[in-house]
DNA sequence: AGGCAGGTTCTTA
DNA sequence: TAAGAACCTGCC
């Protein structure tokens, strides 16, 4: 299907925005930006339409208005809340929401966002992706596209390899089948046992993601503490890409960078709720771009 | 070749 | 309550 839409969405600044670890560019030789993303057990192909602010997208339009749209949090207003950041007087952050414009801040499940967040400490990016891959491929359910799906990759010249060997990411009943030394081999390292409680956690129901819905933002993250082996910046990573509060401020090392360099005095979170996590985006991407 | 990476826990005062 | 060490492993 195709889609027509002016508000924000940069295909690959959300890939490389680090909020999630499953987008991939994919290439058909020199088109238009592409990404393959594997999300809620399935497959999605997009590609930017040769029009300005137009998209293709492999599904169908009820897959879209089923899970892609909320998934992409297409509801949200972005180009208002950038707007917020351009009109701030801060010279760091409208610099910064200009070079984000494009950035969404997607609609994550949460256990997922759970365990990449827990991977991710002390890792770098390719690792992350690398680690996730594996467990994915080890304990993920495999997918396979449907005769659309590889119709759409080939219309469009690309390599049918991008819809090969694609796994979702496991379930807590998928992780906790995995051993020890499965996990290690997934490059876990000593994370490995935060894994397998949250994973066992959930499955006891010790840990109730879904029921944490409710709650709100400082208990949500007290909550989330709780878990072994997740400390402040992994829940808040959790809270703002996984259950969606979009007023989570993740502090790591690029965003320490950012506050030590530029708001030696503190950031002015007030000025900007209940957003304070889109600046947080905006500010990452382009610390890290620099 | 060896330091360092999107942190957290554990230990010690 | 706070500061510092230890932690797996792979990527640059």
């Amino acid at each position: 299907m195709k889609i027509r839409f002016e508000d924000d969405l940069d295909l690959l600044k959300i890939a490389e925005s680090g909020q999630c670890f499953r987008w991939k560019r994919i290439d058909n030789g020199g088109g238009p930006a592409a990404c393959r993303i594997i999300a809620g057990g399935r497959v999605l192909f997009v590609m930017e339409g040769a029009d300005q602010g137009t998209f293709e997208l492999s599904c169908t339009e009820d897959e879209y208005r089923e899970f892609w749209s909320e998934y992409l949090d297409m509801d949200t207003d972005y180009r208002g809340i950038r707007k917020m950041a351009l009109d701030s007087g801060d010279r760091v952050l409208s610099n910064a929401a200009d070079a984000g414009k494009g950035i969404r801040i997607l609609k994550q499940d949460t256990f997922e966002m759970l365990i990449s967040f827990i991977i991710s400490q002390r890792k770098s990016i390719p690792a992350i992706r690398s680690t996730i891959e594996k467990i994915c491929s080890k304990a993920g359910r495999k997918l396979e596209l449907n005769e659309n799906e590889k119709e759409w990759l080939k219309d469009r010249g690309f390599p049918s390899e991008a819809g090969e060997d694609l796994y979702a990411f496991p379930s807590a009943q998928d992780c906790v089948r995995l051993s020890s030394d499965d996990l290690a081999s997934c490059g876990t390292g000593y994370r490995a046992p935060y894994i397998e409680r949250a994973a066992e956690g959930i499955i006891s129901g010790e840990i109730d993601l879904d029921s944490m819905e409710k709650l709100r933002d400082e208990e949500l993250i007290t909550e989330l503490m709780k878990i072994y082996g997740v400390g402040k910046k992994v829940a808040s990573c959790v809270c703002l890409f996984g259950f969606h509060r979009l007023d989570f401020f993740p502090v790591d090392v690029w965003i320490e960078r950012v506050l030590s360099k530029y708001y030696p005095d503190g950031f002015p979170f007030d000025a900007y709720k209940p957003y304070n996590g889109v600046m947080q985006q905006y500010l990452f991407f382009n610390e890290r771009n620099l």
